[in-house]
DNA sequence: GTGGGAATAT
DNA sequence: TATATTCCCA
């Protein structure tokens, strides 16, 4: 009975990259400790909005420009260059976290991750505690998985026929028509069939891409756009390494991560410099932070 | 009191 | 727009 979802905790265990692949988070990101004390937030002082203050290259340690040229870079010099060069001293306290950035890769662990909880258990915390993402809080997730529950809906709705076009789902009026940049976003991993068909736990076939036709690029309109979309990918990063170090199955309820949470060991893997397979994406990671105002979260460059 | 889900604000 | 923050409910 579970033979798809056998095959689908193989495919999952193939395409989860071995823990050295996927902790190079560790040194764009925050480290936890750093992330508690960034909790602090000016309710008066501050506008959390428009540019940002102070370009300083310090801002934010989350930002790693490493050169796809030079492999062997120092990324940890980076990481102390970002420091503002003063080392010795973390001016991180008066930082507030920056945004985070789903990108395809984030999100792909994300789908991974509940894909192998299952909706029943991928809640918020588990989800978080599965993808082991240093900087990573239980906010970010719920907020995405909120985005991403509503994504499966839609999904449901157009692939299910949909018995009610009058929506009956509970979210209110949703547009058919559906965002590129989400779908793009969405799209890049594949939905376990389960989540589509809930109530239908012997569905075999299986959908490794979303039949969205989501390719059309708008060059209208589209500053702040841009600039999200170019937020989401510096460079390239390493190549896929089926080195997987399996978990133990969780019947139902918590297992231990495999992977680090705090890997302070910057393993990168720049073997082949695989370009963007996904023609949707642009290369800017400068531009990023005029997104919002806030400075953007770089995690994983790209698939 | 904790955690999840949804809504709202930025 | 996407994400963060906040509120409400279980």
């Amino acid at each position: 009975m579970r033979e798809e979802d056998a095959n689908w905790f193989a495919r999952w265990e193939e395409e989860l990259p071995a823990p050295e692949e996927l902790m190079p988070l560790s040194q764009t990101l925050i480290t936890p400790d750093l992330a508690l004390a960034f909790d602090i937030h000016h309710p008066n002082n501050n506008s959390p909005q428009q540019v940002l203050p102070p370009p300083l290259p310090a801002s934010n340690p989350l930002s790693s420009p490493r050169n796809p040229t030079q492999p062997n870079s120092a990324e940890f010099a980076d990481s102390a260059e970002l420091g503002s060069g003063n080392g010795g001293d973390e001016p991180a306290r008066t930082l507030k976290r920056p945004r985070l950035v789903w990108t395809p890769q984030l999100h792909k662990r994300f789908v991974d991750a509940v894909a192998h909880l299952g909706i029943k258990n991928a809640v918020p915390k588990t989800i978080m505690q599965l993808m082991s993402v240093d900087g990573l809080t239980r906010e970010n997730v719920a907020s995405h998985l909120q985005k991403y529950r509503l994504y499966l809906k839609r999904m449901q709705g157009l692939s299910g026929g949909n018995g009610g076009g009058g929506g009956g789902g509970g979210g209110g009026g949703l547009a058919a028509s559906a965002d590129p940049a989400t779908d793009h976003l969405f799209a890049s991993s594949p939905v376990p069939p389960h989540f589509l068909h809930p109530g239908r736990p012997n569905s075999d076939h299986y959908l490794p891409f979303v039949p969205v036709a989501a390719l059309q690029h708008h060059h209208h309109q589209q500053q702040m756009a841009a600039a999200a979309a170019v937020a989401s990918h510096p460079q390239l990063q390493s190549q896929y390494h089926r080195q997987v170090g399996h978990f133990g199955s969780p019947p139902n309820g918590h297992f231990e991560h495999p992977f680090l949470t705090r890997q302070s060991q910057p393993v990168h893997r720049m073997g082949a410099p695989v370009p963007n397979s996904m023609p949707g994406y642009v290369e800017d990671k400068e531009s990023a932070n005029a997104a919002g105002g806030s400075k953007v979260l770089p995690l994983f460059p790209d698939d």
